[in-house]
Order: structure tokens, then sequence, then C-alpha cells
RNA sequence: GCGCCUGUAGCUCAGUUGGAUAGAGCAACGGACUUCUAAUCCGUAGGUCGCAGGUUCGAAUCCUGCCAGGCGUGCCA
């Protein structure tokens, strides 16, 4: 409807201008919006107010030569109407709506979808939480700003691939190995001193007890730093599988998981540096080997292999890179934590001077999470072993809570996530209050077929009985929804379908308790059938987004 | 010091990428269950959009400078 307007308005003053009424040709870009009062039409442009110095002429009087164009839309346009500085107001027809309605009820599942992707293909890493621990409540919201952007992109026709990034190099897993070796020593009954520098978690005891059971007590006979290795490889990949577990009852998938140690294996971080070297991008200094990132727009050089011949994450970071590019994504999206941003910079140049477009590489950087129960902080450290894994939030209050939750903020703002909160079964939590609409139409529907009413499929004439201001109020904001999830993927923000669902759910539960959808009139019952399951549609789909379920009951 | 993010109602946050009279939820107050699910709805009240300039027909939105908070600033990961 918007386009159609659009394309009304520049014929309009194409005409005007053919004929000598407007000196300047107009120019393509006619914006069309909705105004955000009703008094002010259902479609408004402010074409006169932004081509009154092109025009030479008083925006007023350019929006008049524009109304007597304007003719009537082939019969969706009820009246035009100048107003304020010089907008030209559109107020439509009742029926020019039911075209959405229908449109919804053709699309079903696939309504909001598009092709502005135009099938580019694009990875997002997420998550990619280092192997020496549980998931907690930060990575949750990742998951979820990574899963849902994914999916909303996939929707809008860009060729998705998710990827986690498993960092099973390098000195951490060594700490991890140690810790897990350490505890094992103190269950045989040996005094050893736990350093601090360790993890502390009680999962450390329960891998030390797991890999003796595997590996048997010879484990206990070998030198240390094969002990250590074998406790390392042992936990990490326990760990690894623990991470998947609880992703997959958080409903995120990934299709690949891919090993830092395996970039090391296949020789791809010594020829990535083997070649910056040849380059001139990698130089010595101080008996290290540093990246010339400061020449795109870095603070400083970086390290990539230190003083000790020991390669730095920066290193393989970039062979990681490099690797994605080459396997053919155009772009590559990575979404860190709040605490990682002063590492964009560096991590731009690397990608810039590997021969890629800045524009080709984009950070979601998710703000932190501070946990709270009742109002209160809980604590969260994982080297004192004391923080709230994501599989215990999940088991508190349900994944779907959690998911819609991390979704109701735009990643950028910091979010208080109140455990007490998120368990209510209240108006407190928007996550029942929109999943609600979806089951109680359900429960309408089935309802309805007790009742005689077997499910209607789109029929128009029948849609002539929508009237109710509130009717036309809801079309018109379904019919918002497509450009809804296409701003989302361009964006990627997911939490604008959140907030979309929001309103919806709103402006359904007040239609609910005004009008009757089953009643005495079998044809306006049939009619408000056909509106109430396409905003069943909507929600489901919208949830579906975000990776929410659309119970039929609750 | 420098860099990034944030600052909108008592609280938690949106704000259609520069539009008209800045919106929700919670909390407060007053109402609606003999009803298709009250996990709901209706109403009242609540604002110097951090501050000061600038850009223009028009600014919460863009630019500059301040103020406040968070995070970062390693041959750590």
């Amino acid at each position: 409807m918007k386009a159609k307007l659009s394309a009304l308005v520049l014929a309009a003053a194409e005409k005007a201008h053919t004929e000598g009424q407007l000196p300047a040709t107009p120019s393509a870009d006619i914006l069309v919006e909705e105004p955000k009062s009703e008094s002010h039409g259902d479609y408004a442009t402010n074409f006169a107010l932004v081509s009154a110095k092109q025009q030479k002429m008083a925006p007023r009087k350019i929006a008049e030569i524009l109304q007597s164009h304007i003719g009537d839309g082939g019969g969706a346009i009820r009246k035009t109407e100048i107003a304020g500085p010089g907008f030209l107001n559109f107020f439509l027809q009742t029926a020019a709506w039911y075209p959405t309605l229908a449109r919804i009820h053709a699309e079903d599942h696939a309504y909001g979808a598009s092709g502005v992707g135009k099938g580019e293909r694009v990875q997002i890493e997420f998550v990619s939480s280092n192997p020496t621990g549980p998931l907690h409540v930060g990575h949750g919201r990742g998951a979820a700003v990574g899963d849902a952007t994914a999916n909303i992109m996939a929707f809008c026709g860009f060729d998705v691939q998710r990827e986690y990034y498993i960092n099973d190099s390098g000195r951490q897993i060594h700490t991890l190995g140690r810790s897990v070796y350490l505890r094992l020593l103190a269950s045989t009954g040996k005094s050893v001193d736990f350093p601090e520098e360790c993890y502390q978690g009680e999962y450390i005891r329960d891998l030390a007890a797991q890999v003796l059971a595997q590996e048997g007590e010879h484990l206990l006979d070998q030198p240390e730093a094969d002990a250590i290795l074998t406790c390392a490889r042992f936990a990490a990949r326990a760990i690894i599988a623990g991470i998947r577990r609880d992703l997959e009852r958080f409903g995120v998938h990934f299709d690949c998981w891919f090993s830092e140690q395996g970039l090391y294996d296949e020789g791809k971080v010594d020829r990535s540096l083997a070649d910056l070297e040849r380059q001139g991008k990698i130089y010595r200094r101080d008996g290290a080997k540093w990246f010339r990132t400061s020449d795109y727009g870095d603070e400083k050089d970086r390290v990539v292999v230190r003083s000790n011949g020991q390669t730095t994450y920066f290193a393989s970071d970039i062979a990681y890179h490099q690797d994605k590019y080459a396997r053919g994504f155009q772009r590559v999206i990575d979404v860190w934590g709040a605490d990682h941003h002063g590492y964009i910079p560096r991590m731009t140049a690397a990608v810039e001077a590997c021969g890629q477009r800045r524009d080709q590489f984009q950070v979601i950087l998710v703000q932190l999470v501070n946990l709270l129960r009742g109002g209160e902080p809980v604590a969260m450290s994982t080297r004192a072993g004391e923080f709230e894994t994501l599989t215990d939030v999940i088991d508190e209050v349900g994944s779907d809570a959690a998911r819609f939750i991390f979704l109701t903020r735009h990643y950028e703002s910091p979010l208080d996530f109140d455990l007490e909160l998120a368990k209510q079964k209240t108006n407190d939590n928007p996550v029942y209050y929109v999943q609600y609409v979806h089951a109680r139409i359900a429960s309408m529907v089935r309802r309805a077929a007790d009742n005689g009413f077997t499910r209607v499929g789109w029929d128009a004439a029948l849609a002539t009985h929508l009237v109710a201001p509130e009717e036309i109020r809801l079309i018109k904001l379904m019919g918002r929804y497509p450009e809804v999830v296409e701003k989302s993927a361009l964006s990627m923000e997911p939490h604008r379908i959140t907030f979309f669902l929001m309103e919806l759910a709103a402006a359904f539960h007040a239609y609910y308790n005004r009008h009757r959808v089953l009643g005495d009139d079998p044809d306006l019952s049939r009619a408000r059938l056909l509106l109430v399951t396409a905003i069943q549609m909507v929600i489901r789909n919208g949830l579906t987004l975000l990776g929410v379920s659309a119970p039929d009951r609750m």
C-alpha cells in the first residue's frame, strides 16, 4: 500500500511538471509514511516539504498542486487533505485494507518473508564461549540475539550460516587441564595447593571423577605434563558436549562447530602469518612479531607472535577470519560481549589488511546482563565458581521466557534479568502476554469448530463485514509486519520484532474485550474468525523468528 | 588521558533512521469476570527527551562542546 502511494505521488508530481505547474523534475525518493496520529490519515507524504527548496515554491502550494493530480488511487483513497506546514494526508477506503488480510491468509507461514537479502552469503558467529566452563546467562543473551538475527536474516533472503568457534587451544585450555588434574590428585587423598588462577567451580571435581573413571588409575602414574594434557582434552570435549546440550535446550543449533586447534593442525595460522610477513604487513621488534594494524585505523600495532615464540589469540583470529572469507562468505558477523569492544579496531584492521572491505565484517556487541533475584544482584564470577548457569536459568524460568526477555531490549543496552520477574505469569512478563494471544485464538478456533463453524478459508465477500475501527486498525498494524521484519534484518536488531509483537498483542487483547468474535451473526463470526486467525499467523511467525514457541493452550 | 556504549515519566524501556500534540509496561489511583481463556481490558495521573550551542521549513533523532554512569585501553584470553 505504501509503495503504491509512493508511485501515485511520483506520478502526480511528474504530471504536474509536464503541465508546467512544477518547475523542477521531481526526484524519485518520495517518502510516504504512517503518521503517529490517526487524525493525520492512514498515510502521509512530506513530498511538498522536502522539495520546496528544489521547486522554489511554498510547501502548501506544492501540496495543493499534488493533491489536484492524485485522483482516488483506483478507488482506494477516500479523501486527501493538506495539513500542517505542507503534509499531504491520505485517508483510505475501508475496503482498501482487505487485500492485506487476504495476503496474510495466502502467505500464512511465509507472511513477512522477503528477498531483500538477495542470497548474500552471510556467516553469523556467536556464543563461542571458551570451553572452560558451562554457559552462563550472559552467553544466553548472545545466543538469543545471534540465533534470532540469523532466523530473521534467513527469512529475508540471506543465505545464513551459524557458527560456533571453539577456543580449544592455548593457555586457558592448559589451565583447565591443570585444574582437573589437581582436583584429581586431591581426590586420591594427596594434599595439593589449588591456585587461584585455576577454575574453582564444582564441575571441575565432576570432570576429575569422570576422567579417572575413563582413563583409570594409570593416569596418575604418567608424567604430570602428559596427565594434564589428557585431562585438558577430556575436559574440553566434555564441556563442549555440555554447552551443545544447553544450547539445544535453548533452541539454538549451529551449522558448524569450528576448532581453533584445527587451524593450527592444518598449518593455517603459520601460512597466514607467513603471507602477511611476505607482504610486509608483519615486522619484528623486541623479539616479537607485530602486525601493522595501525595502517588500517587501529591505534597501534599488535603482537601476533610473542618473544617467547608463542602465537597470540589475535594470530589465530586472523587466520580464522581469513578462512571464513575463503569459505565464500561475503559478510561475516561476530556477536561479542561488550567487554571485547576494544578488540574491534584491530580485527577490522586485520580483515581489511587481508583484502576484504571494512563493511564485510560486522560486530554485534551485546551488552552485559545483570542477573537479579527479586531485585537483588546475583553474584557471577566464573573463577569463584558461583555463577548462574544458563541451564539453571532455563530450569527456573523456561527457554521461552528467557529468550523473549533477552530480546526485549536493544542489544546495545545493558539488561537487568530478574529471575523472579521472569517466572511470574503475570502481565509483568511480556512473553506470556504475547503467547496468550496465540492460545486465546487457538481456543476460539476450537470453540468455533464445536459450534459448527468449520475453519473458513479466505473469502473476500465475508471480509466486508469487518468495519469496526479496531478491526481496521488491526489489519493496518499487521500490514506493517513485513516492513518490521525487513528493517529488523537489515539493521540486525531482533528487538524490533519483539516490540511489534507486544503492540499487536495489546491491540488484539483490546479488541477481544470489546468485540465478540463468535456471536449470533454467522457471517460476522466467520469474518471475525478470518481476522483473528490472521493475527494468530502473524504472532506465530514473529515468535518463531525469535525462537519462542506459540502454544495452543496456556 | 584516549576510545566505545548509554543518558527519554518515580522504575524498566520503545521511538517507524529528520516529521505534525514524544509513546508502552510496571508502580499509584478508580473501574470491568453469570462472558469466545481476567496470564485480559477500560480510565486517571505522570515529561526542561542529561546540559549548552549549531545545522533547517521541522531535532529525542544529525554536528560541536561539556556533565554523569558503564566498559575497554597487555608480548592476557
